[in-house]
DNA sequence: CCAAGTAGCTGTATCTTACAGATAATTCTC
DNA sequence: GAGAATTATCTGTAAGATACAGCTACTTGG
């Protein structure tokens, strides 16, 4: 955890000082975009005349997504692999089963737990969101060539990587804080 | 809605099924990856150790960024902008000139409009969040070579632009049709 | 000068998520 | 094994971000 408090640069050749500037621009430019991309999310999703994006939650479709992939898990393993408070899933998880998206039993293995698995009605629906999003990244993408969705495509899912290694790092120290501070009165 | 019960492909030319598969492919990994990067934001901002993130909010951020790019504006040029609706916009700036981040003085050319300045206050904050976010991102980006970052930003910045443009046609077309459908009744 | 349109504001509602605390079950330690 | 520490889930509550509908004040085109 010590890598992690210190900037992880410190004295550096001052030979390269355009260099620099450059990165620190580009640094600027990807942080805007992503800003822009993540606060213009909900106003996408609105803005899909289909209406099929209101019929599941972003966090139940993620769920269900990750369930399709990984099959049945506990609601633990989905708030980890999601990024999510465990509370989030469970309610997340309560109403899809309300539902009827996905199943609930106990976890034969572990009696604190409870298996989460998707019904048929549940992936269903999930495909016809999938469908309908496609479509959508389509017409966004009208204009992209086949090559260039390929580098988006690349360029996303190694950004998500790393944004979620990087999530994970830090909410784990922030829980060793958190409990080192208890420690303390 | 008919679409919608249909699995998405019907008979096709089979000519060339497999690089329509592969099509289909690629806009289902970057609808992926465009979703969960939009879920992540929250958390990737929340697990920003340095705590800046809190003293902006996301719109407010933006409205910062704009004011300092682009000049001062009134409320409905941000709220185009920043494809954000106009009560929105007017909440954030309510607030902001709470805090001392902006002014706001009647518009000499526009009685009913008012335009928003950033304060000294203001770019200092905006200034200070941007340097923490590109740190943030430095960290996240680590192991990415220089080159990459470049593509990255590159891919970005394309693609907010035809999401934003799409978001727009959308919105235009969906107040067409609630005006169309004020005069029926 | 009046009708139609526009800018901004306020009330209210929705969605998404987190943190803190409670409960029950599990695992570790001696 | 008995008690302590840990973990899984759930519930209560709160906060942030945003939209839509309706209101007032102002502007503008005939």
């Amino acid at each position: 955890m010590s890598a992690y408090d210190e900037p992880e640069r410190t004295a550096r050749p001052a030979t390269d000082g355009q260099a620099d500037e450059e990165r620190a621009d580009l640094l600027g430019r990807i942080e805007t975009e992503v800003a822009m991309l993540m606060r213009l999310g909900e106003a996408t999703r609105r803005s899909d005349p289909s209406a099929e994006h209101r019929v599941l939650d972003r966090a139940a479709y993620a769920i269900l997504r990750h369930l399709d992939a990984a099959g049945p898990q506990n609601v633990s393993a989905l708030a980890a692999y999601l990024v999510l408070d465990g509370s989030t899933v469970t309610r997340q998880v309560s109403a899809m089963q309300r539902d009827g998206l996905i199943v609930r039993e106990p976890d034969p293995r572990d009696g604190r737990g409870t298996v989460v698995a998707p019904t048929e009605a549940g992936l269903n629906r999930m495909n016809a969101v999938r469908a309908a999003r496609a479509r959508l990244y389509d017409g966004i993408l009208a204009d992209w060539p086949d090559e260039e969705r390929r580098v988006l495509a690349r360029m996303l899912e190694r950004l998500n990587e790393d944004v979620v290694a990087h999530a994970r790092r830090s909410r784990a120290n922030r829980r060793d804080q958190r409990s080192t501070n208890e420690d303390l009165p």
